[in-house]
DNA sequence: GCAGCAATTATTCAAGTGTATAATTTCAGC
DNA sequence: GCTGAAATTATACACTTGAATAATTGCTGC
């Protein structure tokens, strides 16, 4: 007889994380279609008995994975901030840098992003997550854009700073999958300019290049 | 004995076309894993088999459905173009209309290109594909912004409209997705505003609202 | 060190998957 | 009307899927 496999045992955390991060491995390498339990269960260095026994069911464990991504994706954008200037318009062309440039920039990523928008129209749960991490970045952008015209001496007004949000949202997203998508087609640092431009002329502002 | 289904006969580019539309369907109602052959079937109102019959293997039967896809996208892009006025300014504006309102904003629509896009990093066809849809889209869009900016005189170099192009396009892009995601988020209307407006400033010019 | 419990593996199963092949039916040309 | 070829259906099959259950193993508290 061929000896049971041995192993060791972990924490439930470390275990569903595990679980989880094999899961967006598996969609990120193949599609949803290639995250089956077999798969997953061999990247996370486990039996597929084991899924069954942190998470109910397999679609508990993708929605998990979906979950965990975009707050991950939050969190990075976030954690990018500490690291910006403290002047508001250095501090703005930071953030946009950013958002258009490598690591964020980065075709496994969105691929994932891609398979979780494709779940949103009709999964509650799931459009939930979105608009609450959608409004999360937009907030957070505006308020950028609020303190980059209050600087500049320029008007300010909610109305003005939610639509120029919502653009400038809409301009980095755009943006970032294109650059994530088709790499080639853009010049080494030639994103970061195009970006940069496109909100100093849809701000009315001078921003650092 | 119950009698053997009675059918009738259609020419190849019917069936062909009735399989793909049956699998776009699929995707866009349950995702990718959704689309197996005896649902598309089902849906194309025929029996598996014939599947085979047009497609060497559903792979194929899926390849093609994105495809199609994408060229309907810009085929529909394209007949809108018809209808707009012959002024550069006024014909941007509808052009920018178009991209962030119905019938052009979808949840279905968007459901499906998110299906699409997360093929792209991984298939070099889809990628094909999508470069081709992309410039074919923006290299119109920046047809149109070099005609406004010559209309109002102001600077129209190569470098320049290709900038706005590749900015104007991302926009759009990304306020298609927010509007067909998250309709409740915005007003009626709000989003052609806001749309109008940032290109507006992007292009500093005047764009009839 | 040992008892017992929970974590993990192994095994099993029924349902669904894509595809290949055989059996029929439609229909165009005569 | 026949006939023959092509379109379509029906059937079969081997494999994969997710899940349920049983068997074992690692580990903690004593």
């Amino acid at each position: 007889m061929t000896p049971r496999r041995t192993f060791k045992r972990e924490g439930e955390e470390a275990r569903r994380a595990a679980l989880i991060d094999a899961t967006l491995d598996c969609i990120a390498e193949g599609g949803p279609q290639a995250a089956t339990v077999r798969a997953i269960a061999i990247k996370a260095g486990v039996t597929p008995g084991l899924i069954k026994h942190y998470f109910d069911t397999k679609e508990d464990l993708v929605a998990a994975a979906h979950e965990t991504l975009m707050t991950r994706m939050t969190e990075a954008s976030a954690a990018a901030l500490d690291d910006l200037p403290a002047d508001p318009l250095a501090r703005l062309a930071g953030f946009i840098t950013n958002a258009v440039t490598p690591p964020v920039v980065d075709s496994r990523a969105m691929a994932l992003w891609a398979a979780s928008m494709q779940l949103v129209p009709r999964d509650t749960a799931m459009r939930d997550v979105h608009e609450a991490t959608y409004l999360a970045f937009r907030d957070r952008l505006e308020g950028m854009i609020a303190d980059a015209l209050r600087t500049a001496g320029k008007p300010h007004d909610r109305a003005t700073t939610r639509a120029l949000a919502i653009a400038g949202n809409a301009l980095l997203d755009g943006l970032w999958i294109e650059a994530s998508v088709l790499p080639d087609q853009f010049a080494q640092g030639e994103m970061r300019t195009i970006a940069i431009r496109a909100f100093a002329r849809l701000l009315d502002l001078k921003l650092p290049e």
